[in-house]
DNA sequence: AAATATTACAACCGCGCGCCC
DNA sequence: CGGGCGCGCGGTTGTAATATT
């Protein structure tokens, strides 16, 4: 059988992604979703091959990508599903909510593979006592609190910026969300030069997460805090269709704002 | 402070499967 | 039936970030 001739043969890009093919990207599955990997690339002005494109989107890009460290029960969980069923990631997966079987496998060959050679060498551990518990606080059944990076990749920056609260949206409750903006589109307009992005620092991200909590907190009425970010021309901010009716359902930041606007019509 | 080693994870590669013609 | 194609899976690699010497 005589396979398709490879990415790099065609002249299509390789590599990280940059935040600019993100855009591009998640701006062409909310208007047209994804039924042809191979055909997607080329109609949406991607240099990349469907594969990676699609790569790029289940593992990291798409909305219900649970960001963030592993609890310690998803990977108690990790290592029970793996006992029973093997390498098989995307089964596992299948069994863990907003993870991937590409993060799921990289969870597991960075550490739980390791804690469990570990583990083994301490054969007077329990068998199921396989999580490394020294690491924890012995006096107390919490533990300590992780910190969270919640855009981790090396594209660290996630496509959209919050600004002040100016926008807000509301939420109709069919299968397929549609959001409506009440304030005037010219909002958004006010990020549109890297100069005017606000600075990335301990406090930007503090702004970010509690904007997210708030627009959680606000149910269905949730404000909008959250514009796109200025990689391209922004000629209008309307409406984008989410991805089903669960898309609000966690408290996850990313699966919850990163959504909410997308490139205006032409 | 610089060099080196290690870790973490996004992205790539190749294979196999299922569907369609 | 068999070839072409698209897709998903699991293994592996590349490299940025971090830790250690």
């Amino acid at each position: 059988m005589v396979r398709a001739p490879c990415c790099e043969k065609m002249g299509l890009k390789k590599g990280p992604w940059t935040p600019e093919e993100d855009h591009i990207l998640i701006n062409y599955i909310q208007l047209y979703g994804h039924g042809n990997w191979r055909a997607l690339p080329k109609q949406a002005g991607l240099l990349r091959c469907g594969k990676s494109c699609r790569l790029r989107w289940t593992n990291y890009l798409r909305p219900d990508i649970k960001r963030g460290n592993f609890s310690r029960e998803e990977e108690e969980t990790i290592i029970q599903l793996h006992e029973m069923l093997g390498n098989r990631w995307s089964a596992i997966a299948a069994r863990l909510p907003g993870r991937t079987d590409n993060e799921i496998k990289n969870v597991w060959h960075t550490h739980l593979k390791k804690r469990l050679k570990q583990n083994e060498t301490t054969p007077q551990e329990s068998r199921h006592r396989i999580i490394d518990t020294s690491k924890y606080d012995q006096n107390s059944a919490k533990e300590p609190e992780k910190p969270v990076n919640h855009f981790s990749s090396h594209a660290r920056v996630p496509p959209y910026v919050p600004v002040s609260p100016q926008q807000s949206c509301s939420d109709t409750s069919s299968s397929v969300t549609t959001f409506v903006c009440d304030d005037n589109v010219n909002t958004c307009n006010r990020v549109e030069s890297p100069e005017n992005l606000p600075e990335m620092d301990d406090n930007f991200w503090s702004e970010v997460l509690s904007a997210a909590d708030n627009s959680v907190m606000a149910g269905s009425d949730f404000d909008c805090n959250f514009v796109q970010f200025p990689f391209l021309p922004l000629p209008s901010i309307e409406p984008v269709h989410a991805y089903g009716s669960n898309m609000f359902d966690g408290m996850d930041f990313w699966s919850n704002n990163c959504n909410l606007f997308t490139r205006g019509g032409d």
